[in-house]
DNA sequence: TTGAAAGCGGTACCAT
DNA sequence: ATGGTACCGCTTTCAA
């Protein structure tokens, strides 16, 4: 027979509200009856107040879900994610909430919808979730309290989210480049499909228009802010040589670049939409006796540490500080609305791995 | 008005139990009904089956409760514990089930039970919690199932682990240093204790009761295997030179290294407990122009990436299959308790930080 | 201070 | 195939 708040009364011989104030109000009864309930409770081995059970009429859980990146575990592999849901949980730990990694399946089925129905959860933070991902229309349908990490398509005033205005960083790092006179510039990019990719796959775009059709917001507005500057200098959409990676890893970076190197029209930069990838850039061109900065031209995204290290171009961010405030956004929101959408500073951090476009190079 | 369940089924004009039928149970129902009642939810802007009072009634919530190291933010600094982590979360995916993060402070006080009374979760994962620490309690009041990462200090043919034998790794990495002529050796440990330790403490032991003593499962462990080994060769527990550093990063490490290496009887050989250590020791040693296996034999321990880079002689083990496994324990357990109890292999990797014991340098 | 009763929002068994 | 009816286990007015 299982132990109860009722059998706990029972045997003490008072109601049932008492034994819930015992453990919820204790300003709300004598210390003495306090303690023997306490005590009784003890020796029945009565667990304590039934979570669920509490939370169902309290109408709160007291826990946050969060929706990753296509693959939950995939989060764990991404240092930037890991940093990010850090961030997050150091404020969830602040306010006594958890956190739900909610299982969203790979090619995200029916499931992924069905997993975001049955959280328990008081709300959601969204962690660069594809457009197309089915989980974000059930998301919609829970009508939570929600903060994104991008910029949703159709912003209203009530959307909470704390986002970074890619392009104006891609953009600084473009102007970069063009000023440094490179013209021919690869991009190497993980943009996930619903199926993975199994190698790295070249994207050719004609119009400006394509870009913007992108499912995913860190990508299509990292790459517009690249094609802008680079437009600025005269250089057109189709000359961009864009690279699909399989995905976000150095391993990936390294294969995509690969593609890049080996042209005959080498490009004099290769721009990596994050700094693993940039990481995998290097790996190749020291097989091939490159020199980043010299050769050709790396810039990154994120500003790991391993880009410090290796002295990597690349734009800096601070996932810690964007998971805090995701979090209070969520837990500890604003009063007014317009200090609920956020949007971070970038840095670009110049390196060793960005130098001029090598003269005799140039065609 | 809140969109309940009932007032789906009364604008319908059918039962609670036929719309409950067509959310979780199609094949009692229609067809045409289902869909009669679906699109008439989707108006009403139902937002589906409340997860909590389903919960409650099904007794099931579909969410395993993690407790982790402590503090919940510091799991993300620890490679391992991110390995770990992604395992779990794998085959959590695979069982459609949620990992719940729960909330632990950083002293362990009161709030840490009830962060785990209060976890609506299925069954609890501990990943390397101290003996001490209130958590381990109120886990106990839950009376759910759980599976640890250590050895319970009382074995029960119930209790569920996946441990690996730490003592048994240590010692063959031990056996290592005491052929290859070690007899003064450092040891750094990472022994966290309920408040944090500012600067690196020595730890001096007497007796090897005091070992046995230490509330943590891997230190303790680790510890003594070490000592088994080395005192094999003769050495005594005295002799050890051990720290305590403030934390397990690589920053830790470094600290705590200095104050071996800075000694005027320099241990020939540090081994750290984790790699993180491990590799705070090398900086230390390139700082002070010390070279690795051969002025002084450094072993980390885990097999990280980075120590496979850089060389270093550890012991590793497969945080990745260990998560994985913890997952199937709680998630699909084998019938027969024994197969419950998992011990995993590790496995000494002799790289280049280990080297014979400098001739002169013996005393 | 303590108790009675009404939910919180569903699910599942058992009839019909 | 549908509906009736307990009941999941607790919290919270409100009265006593």
């Amino acid at each position: 027979m299982k132990v109860t708040l009722q059998s706990v009364a029972d045997a003490v011989g008072v109601s049932r509200s008492t034994v819930s104030n015992a453990y919820s109000r204790p300003d709300q009864l004598s210390p003495e009856l306090r303690e023997r309930i306490l005590s009784t409770a003890r020796q029945l081995g009565y667990a304590g107040p039934h979570p669920t059970a509490r939370s169902l009429r309290r109408g709160r859980v007291g826990a946050i879900g969060v929706l990753f990146t296509d693959v939950l575990s995939y989060a764990f592999t991404d240092p930037y994610a890991v940093q990010f849901l850090r961030g997050l949980a150091e404020t969830a730990e602040q306010h006594d909430t958890g956190l739900l990694l909610v299982p969203l399946s790979l090619d995200g089925g029916v499931d992924s919808a069905r997993a975001v129905q049955d959280a328990a959860v008081d709300g959601f933070c969204v962690y660069c979730l594809p457009d197309w991902h089915p989980a974000r229309s059930a998301l919609a349908g829970r009508q939570l309290p929600t903060v994104t990490t991008d910029l949703p398509r159709e912003v209203t005033p009530q959307s909470a989210f704390v986002r970074v205005d890619e392009a104006a960083a891609t953009r600084s790092a473009g102007e970069l480049l063009t000023q440094l006179g490179h013209r021919r510039v690869g991009i190497i990019v993980d943009w996930c499909r619903p199926q993975a990719l199994t190698k790295p796959t070249p994207l050719s775009f004609t119009d400006p228009a394509e870009l913007a059709a992108i499912d995913e917001y860190e990508t299509r507005e990292r790459l517009r802010g690249y094609y802008e500057a680079l437009n600025e200098a005269g250089i057109t959409l189709p000359e961009l040589m864009i690279v699909n990676a399989t995905g976000n890893s150095r391993e990936a970076g390294e294969a995509a670049a690969g593609q890049l190197l080996d042209r005959r029209d080498r490009p004099t930069a290769v721009v990596a939409l994050t700094d693993l990838l940039a990481l995998g850039v290097l790996d190749a061109m020291t097989i091939r006796g490159l020199w980043p900065g010299r050769d050709v031209s790396v810039i990154g995204y994120d500003d790991l540490p391993e880009a410090e290290v290796g002295g990597v171009t690349t734009i800096r961010q601070d996932p810690l500080v964007r998971g805090r405030l995701a979090g209070r956004l969520l837990l500890d929101p604003p009063d007014d609305p317009a200090d609920r959408q956020l949007t971070l500073p970038t840095e670009l951090v110049v390196r060793a791995t960005t130098g001029p476009a090598l003269a005799g190079d140039d065609r």
